[in-house]
DNA sequence: CCTCTAAGAGACACCGGTGTCAAAAGCAAG
DNA sequence: CTTGCTTTTGACACCGGTGTCTCTTAGAGG
């Protein structure tokens, strides 16, 4: 024990120069009171026009920005916006946050980014430590966990703002931002009907994944309405990555009659099939149809280039923090609420798909 | 103006319960005073161990954890890491953050991450604004904005502690994490030498990138080291982007002698140069080895999966939270002085390379 | 013109920690 | 047992905002 002391509290020294004014300053230069200040800033409705522009003036001459720490205290309540996250896409995270920021521009909010784990047996504590500590507004919950119960109540129960995002409408459609995967993906597949495909493979994704189940379903909807059958050596399990990918290609493409065409769950899964394909001398489209999930930037970097279901994530940044924290973004609370929560996902169309031939 | 006041005044209620214990509960079950348990935390030296046990064991009785915001507010100082990164490639970001987080994970440190635009002229003011509001103890800077001095300079002003992360030591080593990039790409190169190539084509990076450039004079030094000549001709522009990979591989591969290797300055683009051999029929590797830079999820993803560099750059998140802030992190000051500040990538062999035939 | 009422502004405590400086305690030497 | 010094501890102000309650003031009504 007793450690050094750290030396943090050293660079003290540097306090020389330009203070940042604080709510005093601004409150002596308008003549007001600080607490007047203060409800200048906090948009309170009881306050003259003639003083808030008395004091609004006097922030913009002295280039007075409040003091976060200062309002995180006095609030109880950090003016941050916390990412939960445990998908293993990075683009997919990264485009969200970038959603996020793009929403949270010109507020007075942050983001703070918080991967979780999953498996983790302390993922609770994990985060209601986070949570107490920190004091974020609200939590964005990224899928996977987006669909983790407890964690929504747990945000509950500390009195935090959350939004899920996910692949389907959860219980509370407040609570919940998502994207009609199962339609767009029924939409695909109905297309590779269209074309003739009557074998139809398909690559499952992790077993209790929402996402998994939704692309799933869509797929037997587009086969049911074609009449078409569901046989199971059509279906390889798969867990959204390259490998799972290459395990699943090799099975359903040594079967003594393959398919000519494969909807794999998600973009990784596809790029396996496609190898296999390509290892084996299949040439795809001609021979071998193949649709992916996600336009991830695989989707076109793999050759040829992957149809794909872009699912508009960064778009269900934006609205998710609106839907988060519209008091925050001035959007009118009522117009927020009127947003639709189901954003469209879209079919795109690129290179890997042609008609059975 | 006169907004409707924010609702987020109203959940004040939720102050039922469960309130947390604070420094002065601390302190009365300890039966000492308040500035004494915050020397505790603090870990200052001017504490006997006797008292310092008693208020240990209180803390533990209590569950009690410092208010950050009270702490931020006292302190001036934001208990927060910010990352700053204007990265494109969204995996070297996150595998970066999680490096960090790997890093950080047993502090009291939280991550705050914010992406900036290299383009804006308000650059410096944005990130002006967002360090004096936020207050970090310290920032990373991560490729290609690590490259900017103003920003480092603009560190240095705030009092913020900064570690630039590059492809080449910068002048201040301390303030340096970098991998040794020139070396490697210079090895792979001349293994291709080896293999018998002689026209070898080159696809580089950015203009003004050092990433870009440090990856070409590995590729001269490599060259000149085994006498061969470097015509104009074998070097097309680039941008790190899959087009500009479209792009060079239409140049390269519609020359009267085209190359038998190419060296990418990044996966993407080397994924690029593929999928134009792909169209040409050109066998890869059998007629063309290809090497790309990154070891992205793209370079296995594609078929055949690309031979690569290799960055460490969940490591380097490490090695730069351990440089940035040591204190925190409980290590040895002198040891984090010791570590290298250069880590070593690697060259990773896959099937996009060949003897020349 | 005076009174009553409600909107608007201010005084002061408080959020939960840390800095400063003086007082108390510990200890060796006289 | 004092004295004189150093090491530990505590009292109190302060960081920069907000909540509460009171006081002031302006406008409506008598």
């Amino acid at each position: 024990m007793h450690r050094k002391s750290r030396n943090f509290m050293a660079p003290r020294t540097r306090e020389k120069s330009g203070k940042q004014p604080t709510i005093n300053d601004v409150a002596a230069l308008a003549g007001v009171s600080k607490k007047t200040v203060s409800r200048v800033i906090n948009r309170s409705e009881f306050i003259t026009d003639k003083t808030r522009q008395a004091v609004e003036q006097a922030i913009k001459m002295l280039g007075f920005v409040p003091n976060p720490q200062a309002r995180a205290l006095a609030f109880r309540r950090n003016f941050l916006i916390a990412l939960l996250h445990d998908n293993p896409n990075a683009q997919t995270v990264l485009n969200f946050q970038q959603g996020v920021l793009d929403a949270i521009k010109d507020s007075d909010l942050a983001l703070l980014v918080r991967p979780v784990d999953r498996g983790s047996d302390r993922l609770l504590d994990d985060v209601r430590t986070f949570l107490e500590k920190q004091r974020p507004i609200g939590a964005l919950l990224l899928p996977p966990i987006s669909e983790n119960d407890d964690l929504a109540a747990l945000c509950e129960e500390l009195g935090v703002r959350y939004v899920r995002v996910g692949s389907a409408p959860l219980d509370d459609v407040r609570h919940c931002v998502s994207s009609n995967d199962r339609e767009v993906v029924a939409e695909a597949v109905g297309k590779l009907v269209e074309l003739g495909h009557r074998r139809i493979g398909f690559v499952r994704g992790p077993v209790g994944f929402r996402s998994a189940a939704e692309r799933e379903k869509g797929f037997h909807e587009a086969l049911a309405a074609a009449g078409l059958p569901l046989p199971d050596e059509l279906f390889a399990p798969g867990n959204y990555r390259y490998t799972a990918g290459i395990d699943a290609g090799e099975a359903l493409l040594s079967l003594a009659e393959p398919p000519t065409a494969i909807f794999c769950s998600n973009d990784e899964m596809a790029a396996g099939v496609m190898s296999v394909a390509h290892g084996k001398g299949i040439a795809v489209p001609a021979d071998l149809s193949i649709i992916g999930f996600d336009d991830s930037p695989t989707a076109t970097h793999i050759w040829p280039a992957l149809s794909t279901v872009r699912w508009p994530i960064r778009e269900m940044g934006i609205r998710a923090a609106r839907a988060l924290v519209p008091d925050f973004l001035d959007i009118n609370t009522r117009s927020a609420d009127e947003e639709s929560h189901v954003l469209p996902s879209t079919f795109v169309e690129r290179q890997s798909v042609a008609a059975r031939r």
